[in-house]
RNA sequence: GCUGGAAUAGCUCAGUUGGUAGAGCAACUGCUUCGUAAGCAGUAGGUCGUAGGUUCGAUUCCUAUUUCCAGCACCA
């Protein structure tokens, strides 16, 4: 999809876009109040104050049909330079530009008027509404006043405009696409997973979700036992006075699920490193042994709002494929460097693309020394310099405890997800007094990296549904390869032999002999996305051969059995 | 959590002035034994999300509640 909001052109064309919906609604809504109306990555938006009024799908369309009214007017668009003495003087009956222009530091202040109306805006636009002629509404909903959950809803409703008919059209069948894709809607297609009432947020991970989900265990495993690591499981409930030492009973204790055992309150983790902290201090540590790299796929359970729950995108109970890596100062970047080639070769696995943000130390909710964080920060920003790669930076963002560095793959629809981050900690090694002897013989502080590369398990398998459109590679698939035997009467017993000798070599196949006509079967091992159908005949009997046509193919191939095993097994090795 | 919308068979959906529900697919049974995306016929399947209320009567109207959807806020 086309980032809207970095092309200049479709840019200036959406923001003059926005002035043209707020124009529409101040004419059929006259006492519209407007607060801002930026451009944004997927089109633009308009936060409007309309008091009890609430505008609905339809609408809308009566919203779109006064745009195109006013865009047929052919209104020149004026640029005003005003004094603020004169801005405020336009905008006295509204509150919300009196706030806007006495937040603007300088005295000149520029407006846009097209016909009656008149809005602040830096511009540029251009230069007639007759340009905005391929536009379209796409949602309302409600909106926090400056974004803050305290304050009062106002109303905002999106679009998107583009310069011409066919990028408008191909742009909402891509949206059409997308829904098409969405992992909630081919989970069920394909039974995958589910979700219950008495378990809102709570996935359950039927068969064949199952099996993608062993796959992508098991990949996890090997990768990370070729990098070095070592493994762990950590409990899932502990003392509350666990959490209290980590912080994160302070920070995040409404979100997390707790119990009374024995009189003693206890929480249920939403991380696992209090548990890997354990873990380290279980044992002494020379210097000769860091950098210690524990990998853990741990469970953990977050109260996440109920609006904010969404497929497997956003859940209460999901695994990280966590690690922990504890080492000296002098070995961080280094450290970060082939962290973030490991990543690197991991999403090239999948075919993802991602993008490198750094997200630096929070303005209240941090603990530690503002000294260390600036450090820190410093040392991710290297590390990424070193590895050849641009970042974009997300000041404030960071962990409480540590400045990150997020790795966000997108999906089908253009949203960008959190799977990977690496978390610099150097406040929790001091919280849980963590030592290793050094080369010296006295103790020193090392210092910790958190990070995941999945993020979660269910997260990024909701990704990988949406990516792949359910069409998963054949290491990946529920079902490898599909058997059909032509007639059941004749060439059943030849289609079990096959199937007992691709079982023998650990390939996941099955045997459709139900009582139907072969494009019958034929057309669900195609819905199912089966990577691979064999068809086995008379032919096929006779010359001791198979026929398979592959997933999204019309042709199909004749093979020995043993070319058959021994192409599925080159594909599943090189992760296809 | 907030704003708005939705909830009818396993799935997708129809059902307007309130008179206790229907289709296609799937399932099951029979017939058909079939060569690359839907063979034919029949059967069964719903307390119309849940709980109250209004009414002679509620899937339909009202209230509450649960879940889902689109955003917002949140996301260690």
């Amino acid at each position: 999809m086309k980032n809207i909001k970095e092309d200049i052109k479709l840019n200036v064309l959406n923001h003059s876009c926005a002035h043209l919906l707020a124009h529409a609604v101040k004419n059929l809504y006259p006492n519209a109040l407007f607060w801002v109306g930026p451009v944004i990555e997927e089109g633009f938006y308009y936060d409007i104050d309309l008091g009890d009024i609430v505008i609905t799908e339809e609408d809308l369309i009566t919203i779109e049909k006064e745009m195109k009214r006013i865009v047929k007017d052919n209104k020149l668009i004026k640029r005003l330079e005003l004094s603020k003495k004169e801005a405020l003087a336009i905008f006295k009956d509204d509150p919300y530009k009196i706030e806007l222009i006495n937040g603007i530091e300088e005295n000149s202040i520029t407006a846009y008027q097209q016909d009656n109306f008149v809005d602040l805006c830096r511009g540029p636009h251009v230069e007639s509404t007759k340009l905005l002629k391929n536009f379209k509404l796409l949602k309302t909903s409600g909106a926090y006043y400056k974004g803050d959950a305290k304050n009062k809803m106002l109303q905002r409703i999106y679009g998107v405009c583009f310069e011409t008919e066919e990028e408008l059209v191909s742009h909402l069948a891509w949206i059409e696409e997308a829904k098409k894709r969405d992992h909630r809607k081919i989970g069920r297609e394909l039974e995958l997973f589910m979700i219950s009432d008495f378990g809102p947020g709570f996935p359950f991970w039927l068969p064949k979700g199952m099996t993608i989900y062993k796959a992508l265990e098991d990949f996890w495993y090997q990768e990370h036992t070729k990098e070095g690591y070592q493994f762990i499981k950590t409990p899932i409930m502990l003392n509350r006075e666990l959490w209290e030492t980590s912080g994160h009973w302070f920070n995040y204790k409404e979100n997390m699920y707790t119990s009374t055992i024995d009189e003693k309150e206890f929480a249920i983790k939403p991380m696992n490193c209090p548990g890997g902290m354990l873990v380290y201090k279980n044992n002494l540590h020379s210097y000769k042994d860091l950098p210690i790299r524990t990998g853990e796929l741990g469970l953990v359970h977050r109260h996440e709002a109920s609006g904010a729950l969404s497929g497997l995108f956003r859940v209460r109970a999901f695994t990280q494929d966590d690690a922990h890596i504890f080492m000296t100062v002098d070995q961080i970047e280094s450290e970060i460097i082939r962290l973030i080639s490991f990543i690197d070769r991991m999403y090239k696995v999948f075919n993802l693309t991602y993008r490198i943000e750094l997200s630096t130390r929070p303005l209240d909710k941090y603990i530690g020394e503002i000294a260390v964080w600036d450090k820190a920060e410093e040392t991710l920003k290297n590390a990424i310099v070193h590895s050849g790669h641009e970042y974009k930076l997300n000041p404030g963002d960071g962990a409480f405890y540590g400045p990150k560095l997020d790795f966000k793959v997108t999906d089908s629809l253009g949203r960008l997800w959190q799977c990977g981050t690496i978390q610099l900690d150097m406040q929790m090694p001091e919280r849980f007094d963590l030592t290793y002897v050094d080369s010296d013989g006295t103790k020193k502080r090392p210092v910790m990296i958190h990070r995941v590369i999945y993020g979660s398990l269910e997260r990024f398998i909701g990704v990988l549904i949406e990516h792949y459109a359910g069409a998963f590679p054949t290491w990946l698939a529920p079902v490898q390869v599909n058997i059909i035997p032509v007639s059941n009467e004749h060439h059943i017993d030849y289609a079990n032999e096959i199937k007992d000798l691709l079982d023998q070599n650990n390939i996941r196949v099955e045997v459709d002999a139900r009582d139907e006509k072969l494009g019958y079967r034929m057309r669900e091992s195609q819905t199912q996305k089966i990577p691979y159908t064999i068809i086995i005949g008379d032919a096929e009997k006779d010359a001791k051969s198979i026929s398979y046509r592959k997933y999204s193919e019309n042709d199909t191939t004749t093979v020995s059995i043993e070319q058959f095993i021994k192409l599925i097994q080159e594909v599943i090795k090189e992760k296809q």
